[in-house]
DNA sequence: TCCGATCATGCCCGATTAGGCCCGAACCTG
DNA sequence: CAGGTTCGGGCCTAATCGGGCATGATCGGA
């Protein structure tokens, strides 16, 4: 039996029964754990089953992201430094928009009760942690939603951002650096970002030092663009003054 | 059972029931507290429930204008069979409209894996539970969010769906009869819904029984508007036999 | 036909994870 | 403010994971 044959099966299985569990999958197959735990690493990756330890489940069985939860654990210390550090930096009052992003998700997740805002959002994760948050008054940017990110890009979302001003915007990157400015791997989703960015008045960047340096295939704009960078001390004093000396403030949370 | 298996259970206890306790949930799937304790903190990170001393609440129920959680697990078996109905309506290609509304959202919940479609909504939970459906191109309607419906709503919703055609709408409604139309308890959310409606080609209307003969405050549209009811058999079937005479195919689930 | 390249699979082993257990601290309720 | 409940961090064990390496089969070009 072929590896690509073994694998439609184990997904025919994920789906009839809801779940699989490696050792089964092993006896039924008579292949060792090692083989069927790849098969099952290829169909995650192929968006096809969730991963969960000692199986798999087919995708949209569940309807939270262990994505998120997932990369979460990751760093998940200076996010969440970065993220407190953030909503240092909310106004009273106004207007903010909040780009899509773990870390921008968290610190959406800590907002005060008590905080009165305007938020817009095109990020699905965010909106739908807001959505009941009594003081805010939350506007969805709508669009394509991407699986990945799950937030709304293309023609519909560049054309709300064109028609709003903000006070406010927190946006996160994939890459940063003075040479290379803001980069992301999704082209689409750098035409939102620059949108988002040219439609307010001042731009926080929240990124974890380890994006420093790191360049990607889509570029949104220039590390003069952003106001204020917050990050973790990851990112080296020299560095932080490097950037400072652009124009741009740096907190190291 | 795998922990995100556990955890998505917990999530479905949580929103039918509108609360969960740690020990009971211990004792329902049979491990500790600890875990327990563990699970429900996960799915407070992912932003789904709200942690509370000895349990969780899940977070913005979306629940539908007047009637609280009594009602809707009242009407909960007849929603099911409603929604199981309304996938044999499904094209199995093509571009559909989803409402906001908790039998609209169950019946989302229920499209099967390896359904292909275009769907577009501007209901937030809806959209969450599709974002990651691997077969389906998700479109976000954005707007103004209404903190009860959770759904977009406002200028930037009636331009979106005034400038596409789908293949069917499936629309819910708090009011619908013959002499009053179809109606909701808000002007903003009928404008969209009415909106929705010029959009698609047929028109699915959703909704028990109980909602027959109801009228609310703001109508979005006639009877006459609708190519299919579905209801359940608490609508007697002279007014089925009623209703079709004015052009409405009526299902009885 | 031969030979190197590629790939699937198996094997090994240190790293990671889930879940249970324990206990001091925090929290509710009367 | 007292007593029971719940919390959450630390620790432990067993299962699982995943990277590195070896092997054998298939493939493709000379």
């Amino acid at each position: 039996m072929y590896a690509p044959e073994r694998q439609q099966e184990i997904l025919r299985l994920a789906r009839d029964g809801g779940r699989v569990d490696v050792v089964s999958l092993a006896e039924e197959f008579q292949v060792t754990a090692e083989t069927i735990r790849r098969d099952l690493t290829a169909l995650d990756r192929a968006g096809l089953v969730r991963r969960v330890h000692g199986g798999a489940i087919p995708v949209g069985r569940l309807d939270f992201e262990p994505d998120l939860a997932e990369r979460e654990t990751a760093a998940a210390d200076e996010k969440d430094r970065i993220a407190k550090a953030a909503l240092a930096e909310l106004p009273s009052e106004g207007t903010m928009i909040l780009d899509a992003g773990t870390t921008v998700a968290k610190m959406a997740a800590a907002l005060p009760l008590e905080a009165s805002l305007t938020v817009v959002t095109h990020s699905l994760p965010i909106a739908a942690r807001l959505a009941d948050h009594p003081g805010i008054q939350l506007h969805l940017i709508g669009g394509r939603v991407r699986h990945r990110t799950r937030a709304a890009v293309d023609a519909w979302a560049l054309r709300a951002y064109g028609e709003i001003r903000a006070d406010v915007l927190f946006v996160a990157a994939n890459g940063f650096s003075a040479e290379h400015g803001l980069t992301t791997p999704d082209l689409a989703e750098a035409a939102v970002k620059r949108a988002a960015v040219a439609a307010a008045r001042r731009v926080v960047l929240i990124a974890d030092s380890s994006k420093h340096g790191q360049e990607h295939f889509a570029r949104f704009g220039d590390l003069s663009d952003v106001d204020l960078l917050i990050t973790d001390s990851g990112l080296s004093p020299e560095d932080a003054v490097a950037i400072e000396r652009g124009g741009t403030e740096v907190v190291r949370a």
